[in-house]
RNA sequence: AAAAAAUGAGACUUCAUCGCUCCCAUACGGGAGAGGAAAGUCCGGACAACGCAGGGCACCGUACUUCUCGAAAGGAAGGCAUGUUUUACAUGACAGAUAGUGCUACAGAAAUUUAGACCGCCGAUGGCGCCUCACCGAGGCAAACAGGUAAGGUUGAAAAGGUGAGGUAAGAGCUCACCAGCGGCGAAGCGAUUCGUCGGCUCUGGUAAACCUUGCGGGUUGCAAGAUCGCAUAGACUGACAUCUGAGGGUUGCCCGCCCAAGUCAGUGGGUUGAUUGCAUAGAUAAAUGAUGAAGCGCUUCGGCGAACAGAAUCCGGCUUACCAUUUUUUUUUACAA
RNA sequence: UCCCCGAUGGUGUAAUGGUAACACACCGGUUUUUGGUGCCGUUAUUCCAGGUUCGAGUCCUGGUCGGGGAA
């Protein structure tokens, strides 16, 4: 396991395996904070990192491939950017955590409101996790 | 000058920081990274597997000519037809209805192996009746009985060439002239075809994006093809057929042919379903190509915006469809000026 | 990625190239004291745009939307 968060995000911290994800989509905890909805999991990962993260968009409500990509760009690069402090305490308590964020509004949005609904859900998982402690 | 249409170009640029995918490198570090349509998957090809040689049928595609491209339903030039603002553009699945079969509703008298007589026209010829001529017989009149007739009317998408003249009792390609269509011959052209001439019109409605016929072409399946490694494994039971005069299999939609052949097929019930490669001078496999800032450029309703269509999944060529600002060329219309 | 299907009233389905039919539902009328039942009626640019044909839901071409399959 690395030792410190850091704003890199490689393909090691994707979310791949269809095992896990079913098993989030099917106990995992849910938050919501509107665009975005999250769905994560306490458990352990093929990689030695602290999350593995998933992001979806549905092609119900974007039907070109375009938007869809750009949706889930901004999502990663949110998620990217914010992500240092919630890393840190996982590896502090030693877990791993598979994520899920899923878009679930029907228009486009902008950086800004994708980054603050990133922000409100990175600090609503913190204190749930401190709050099991 | 404006508007509209068609057509071609064009598809923001540069730098910095933080990131992503791949490649090179011991490491520091360095390099590459969405489109004109990447789309639709409509054609064609590469590549791959299957067939053990070969042949036939079925099936599918295609259809004016010449040239061109590796090939194609692509491209260029030309011919013909149709349309229009009619002589220049646009469009065209432009072989065959005289090989055969089918369909052609309703309406209409009649709808297809020279059809059909409802109204109409005629009734020369034959017959019935009446009248006149003093006879045999002849002539006339009326009706429309036999019958003739496709000119005219009616129906329909379509009524069996069109117009005119002759002809006739009335009519009819019955005859003639011109036109249209068909066939033969000659000339021009590589050819599609065009022009001229002759012939008969007794055989000629439409439909082949109905079956079909003719010519040409196509083996089938697609990277979830296929290859390699790994993991698992299984025998058993039931039924059928057969053991060389041979079941069954290779074998594909089918058949012939060819090859193998002592066990085979079907069912019940079980096991496995991971990875690498294929794969690229972008290149993954829950699928990278992004975010922020600055400058320039363009637009602006002076707030700002970076645009429309749109995101590689084996690759290449073409077609089709979608498309903003700006702009090339052409055409048409309108207005103004000379 | 590759290969296939489909689209008809509000719903579920029909329809040799020849008047778009049936059932249920909705709405209106009628019968009934009222409601139900029954009876009568209304409701479709056959997904869109072209083409073939005298005539297209049907045949052909292009598009839109929806659905299915693969080792």
């Amino acid at each position: 396991m690395s030792s410190t968060g850091s704003s890199s995000f490689p393909r090691s911290q994707r979310l791949k395996s269809k095992k896990v994800s079913e098993l989030v989509f099917a106990t995992g905890l849910k938050l919501k904070a509107p665009p975005i909805i999250v769905r994560y999991l306490d458990t352990p990962l093929s990689e030695p990192v602290a999350a593995q993260v998933m992001v979806t968009v549905s092609k119900r409500n974007f039907k070109r491939a375009v938007d869809r990509n750009r949706i889930k760009r901004l999502m990663r690069e949110a998620w990217r950017l914010q992500k240092v402090e919630l890393e840190n305490q996982l590896i502090a308590d030693e877990k791993q955590r598979a994520i899920v964020f899923i878009f679930v509004a029907s228009e486009m949005p902008n950086y800004e409101i994708v980054r603050d609904a990133m922000a409100s859900l990175i600090q609503k998982m913190l204190p749930t996790k401190t709050a099991q402690d």
